[in-house]
DNA sequence: CTGAAAGCGCTTACAG
DNA sequence: CTGAAAGCGCTTACAG
């Protein structure tokens, strides 16, 4: 029943060695691939992934540790970001961070406090700092942070600053294809309900809007653009004052989920079947996007790879830094988003004249 | 700046071989004393403590769990459970996990393929399961872990089988109470919307319900109960449902937050306010409870302090069969809920007759 | 781009 | 009661 005799193997764990006896390569490779480091043919790392998953092997942190040293610090400093956003974010940074031997060091800070949180963060001594948003755009937290010389990173946000990293989707492209995509539908006036003004990629999903509405030759008025800041609570307002409007838009391109949920119930409160008599679309694919019916068309957000990105990122400017080498190479790096189709889009009922294009049979 | 050439010694902490030249034994007589084992000679301990207070010896964590080599790989399965519930449980267990030097090992199935889920997962090597729902009331899953002699913990379960540890609040207990926060309030008709019929907790939470109304002797009509399966899609339907009865209910509680929500929908395209004409109570506390307007009041259910205990549990379940100890002396736990009072509830309009209670100030 | 060797600091399993 | 040997799972430093 037990172990044969002479083995000290205690836990059931897969090794680096199984890996890479699995992968046919040596245990130093699976290391390099591990590690992300870059000198590996692509297809040896495919491979070695591959095993490293049918195995489900995941490295011993003491044995790294042991071995290597190297254990980095890193603080994650937020501030009422949406949970959706928050739990999907720590997911992926706490997933790498044991990957990589880093411990995650969470702290919250409210709206005024944040250089007592990045002084309490410091005191621990964390070797670098993450900074979902709205923090990657508060200059308060990004000076306090410069100004000691530490290591950040700045997420999801519209324009990063130079001196730091950053892992960010291009939110104006994004949004300019989803505009483009309603345009396509059929759509010809197309309302934008935007994010908080304090934050850059409200700007920038707002010109991505502006852009493509140019491109299609199509209205631009400014009463079909909506102040809002993100919470279902602004979205309800913004909602209610798009569709107030004399000419009212027959689709609404909220810039994220939350804003989009609440313009679906204003629109169910008015009597207005979605998408049948209004699109409305949204921006991140969080959690509520499928948890509500219809269930939104948006943008998908890789949010966990994101942070998982954002984490190596870290690691490699702290080491960086240790050796002297010169800086990243790629310091602002941007990840991939995906236009996600559901049920809350539709040709509009009364298409004014334009070519019927690729009508959706309705949902619900 | 960098290191002697030929050392690989990064840090300046003195060893266990440091000490033994110092007291002048051998690293395994360092090794005992610091075990506190007893085979050690009273004359040899003392030098060796000397030893150790001078040189400020403390032995490395990382090599000792590497050579000593407890540290378990602990499996999560999880099968479309509500992403906020599910994010919150990862965080709770990666948390845990870090602390007690456990591997987590996610592993997603789908209806009916528990079972080569379980299969990979196993020989993937963990050396336990936590169950979060609705795995834990799966008698697939169950009876496959338990034919393995998997230990297992089942987490917010309504009743675990008897031979796993689980990890539950009192969701009976928790939904009578709410259930008298509505009669407190004044409410006479009160509606309940149930949980999937597959999950236990589902009956213990309409059995606690039944409670309130016996004990305050409402009315129990059978048509004041409707079927959901824990999606709003289903809330939806139910709500429909309850609100078209001849003789509507005051109040409503669903058996969780997503059904809240979707109650909330359908009072606002009826044209109700919640909770001016309508109460809405949810269950769970989930990040939809706070995101949507009104606010739901809500039972909230602690769940990544119930995932952390949960890999303790487990932890120490593992640690005891090993030295194959007595088996653990509390099994199944129960975590505190809280009843978390929001927008989302107030007393009926026109109360029938009873004496006025306290009356809130009616939100928005 | 890949691998063989040595070693991180400790403990288990044996042998005296 | 004490010690010599081997090995935990990984990484660094070299070598090709």
């Amino acid at each position: 029943m037990k172990e044969s005799r002479g083995s000290r193997r205690q836990r059931n764990a897969p090794t680096i060695s199984d890996v890479a006896r699995h992968a046919g390569v040596s245990p130093m490779t699976v290391s390099r691939v591990i590690n992300a480091e870059s000198n590996v043919r692509a297809e040896t790392r495919r491979r070695v992934q591959e095993a490293i998953a049918t195995l489900h092997y995941a490295p011993s942190a003491a044995a790294r540790t042991l071995a290597g040293g190297e254990e980095f610090r890193l603080g994650v400093l937020h501030t009422n970001s949406s949970l959706f956003y928050f739990s999907e974010f720590l997911v992926g940074c706490l997933d790498q961070g044991s990957r990589q031997n880093c411990t995650m060091v969470i702290e919250k800070c409210e709206e005024g406090t944040e250089l007592a949180a990045i002084e309490h963060l410091l005191r621990g001594r964390v070797d670098g700092v993450l900074l979902p948003p709205p923090l990657g755009d508060s200059a308060t937290a990004l000076e306090a942070l410069r100004a000691r010389d530490v290591p950040v990173v700045a997420v999801s946000t519209g324009r990063a600053p130079e001196w730091a990293l950053s892992v960010s989707i291009d939110d104006r492209k994004a949004a300019y294809e989803m505009t483009r995509h309603l345009g396509a539908l059929g759509h010809r006036r197309i309302g934008f309900i935007t994010g908080a003004a304090n934050q850059t990629a409200s700007a920038e999903r707002l010109a991505g809007y502006r852009d493509a509405l140019a491109d299609m030759a199509l209205a631009a008025d400014e009463e079909l653009v909506a102040e809002g800041w993100f919470t279902y609570r602004s979205g309800l307002d913004a909602a209610e004052q798009l569709l107030e409007l004399a000419e009212a838009p027959s689709a609404v391109f909220a810039a994220n989920d939350d804003m989009a949920a609440a313009t679906v119930a204003i629109a169910h409160r008015r009597g207005l079947d979605v998408p049948g008599d209004l699109t409305v679309v949204g921006f991140d694919d969080s959690a509520l996007a499928t948890t509500i019916w219809p269930e939104l068309t948006t943008i998908r957000q890789p949010v966990s790879a994101m942070a998982r990105t954002a984490v190596d990122l870290l690691a490699r400017e702290i080491r960086a830094r240790k050796t002297s080498d010169a800086g990243l190479d790629h310091p602002h790096l941007l990840a991939d988003y995906q236009l996600v189709r559901r049920q809350s889009d539709a040709a509009p009922r009364r298409r004014p004249n334009a070519a019927p294009r690729r009508v959706q049979a309705g949902a619900v």
